[in-house]
DNA sequence: ATATCAATGTCGGAG
DNA sequence: CTCCGACGTTGATAT
């Protein structure tokens, strides 16, 4: 049992979970808890929960989590770099998760552990994405064509006095133009936004042009855009993941 | 054993996994798995995670959680309502989440199941809250003269060509007063927020004031508000829980 | 179903 | 450390 990577408790006693609770804690382990608990949160907000069955979930970096069962958000929650501790008292286990800035405090009452287990993880992988914003961004600076033919970036991340213009660039005709992503379908707030960058512009000799670039977008932003004198440019952001990127780097490494 | 609201097992075999995890779907239970497994997701985005441990979480809602070690976030999901189903192929198994709109679809493969388990949850409690924006609001609508002296509400949810304004009022003097709320600090996007809403008030006679109220505000939020001659009202949202509401909700229906 | 907005948002990156 | 903006944001509410 040396090599045991895991411990897994049923019905354990309340004394039995406190140690291992604490063995958990102590080895940096993932500690997951099924029980019946009351929570409470203070901290940005203030939060009461009553009784009932929830997954509680211990990381490695001091995460915390309270799952209840709906939902894909915690019903409560610390972040990473939280302290927690355990304890008894009346019987009962204590549970208490302290975050120093801002302070935060959690406090879970558990009224029976139905099961509660650790794991020792090992997990080196970090999750590759595509079809962000940024994605969008490095195809039209590498295939400006694909907004229009002649179209030419000039800057990414141009600053405004209303914030960043996600590309500026000039057209066929050397009329500048502002282009504003959006990875998703674009709302009325995407426009307003679009419409908040020209008013630097305004006094341009050329005319300037703003482009609202994303896949679709609402009617209600559709109508503002025409009305404002603005264009739409449907693009999907790429989904391409990075060929074997990682094994060529584990080679790289092992290789040297 | 007629009476088990859980089952749980250790290292159990690809076929027993896919037994128990079938039957924890068809009983509506809350299924956690530890696993190595190596994750896809195609989607809004499209995403791939190498193997690793993680914690799989199944909710009777159709929710669907990987969990890594680290952050407080799923390293990938599925929404509530997503459809799970589960096969050995190759002798693995495979569970898949499937979304229909918008079409998403979540692939995890697990190599090696250490833990099994699922959960028949009992949970009624809903999460109270208190410290939203929603407080503040309520708060300066019950006593306007936190914000200041003689100040006093028109509206709320005032609708501009810009969005919705929180509160619009009217000073001792019978100058409009437009309050952007934050129940957190507010940086440069809420005074540009604040700024916006102003526009449609431009042309009147009396003068327009805009008053952000929020616990605080950063450095360069502070330096265009002021730039702009907009206001800064500290106020820290009330986090009062509700006393004894259920209690006496509960009451309320068990003596009718 | 769609659109809008708050959130203990969380998270990553830049200054 | 703070600040700023994206996110497969999620979740709730109003239309």
């Amino acid at each position: 049992m040396a090599n045991m990577r895991f411990i897994s408790l049923e019905n354990p006693t309340s004394e039995e979970s406190c140690r291992i609770i604490k063995e958990g804690l102590r080895k940096k382990a993932m500690i997951i808890i099924f029980s019946c608990c009351k929570v409470r949160y203070y901290g940005r907000a203030k939060s009461r929960l009553g009784p009932g069955e929830r997954l509680i979930i211990i990381k490695p970096d001091g995460s915390f989590l309270i799952h209840q069962d709906r939902k894909v958000e915690p019903v409560n929650w610390q972040p990473p770099g939280s302290k927690a501790k355990v304890k008894i008292e009346d019987g009962k286990i204590l549970v208490e998760s302290i975050r120093r800035k801002p302070a935060e405090k959690l406090m879970v009452e558990m009224e029976k552990v139905h099961t509660l287990s650790y794991y020792l993880v090992k997990d080196v992988h970090e999750l590759e994405v595509a079809g962000h914003e940024e994605d969008m961004r490095r195809l039209i600076l590498e295939s400006p064509d694909i907004i229009e033919k002649g179209f030419r970036p000039i800057t990414r991340e141009y600053q405004t006095s209303n914030g960043f213009i996600d590309i500026l660039g000039k057209d066929e005709n050397g009329s500048l133009m502002v282009l504003e992503l959006k990875s998703r379908r674009a709302g009325v707030s995407a426009v307003r936004q679009l419409k908040r960058y020209l008013e630097d512009f305004k006094d341009d000799k050329h005319g300037v042009r703003g482009v609202l670039v994303a896949p679709s977008i609402t009617h209600d932003a559709r109508e503002l855009l025409e009305a404002e004198g603005l264009e739409f440019k449907s693009l999907e952001p790429p989904r391409e993941l990075k060929k074997g990127y990682k094994m060529t780097l584990d080679k790289f490494i092992s290789s040297r």
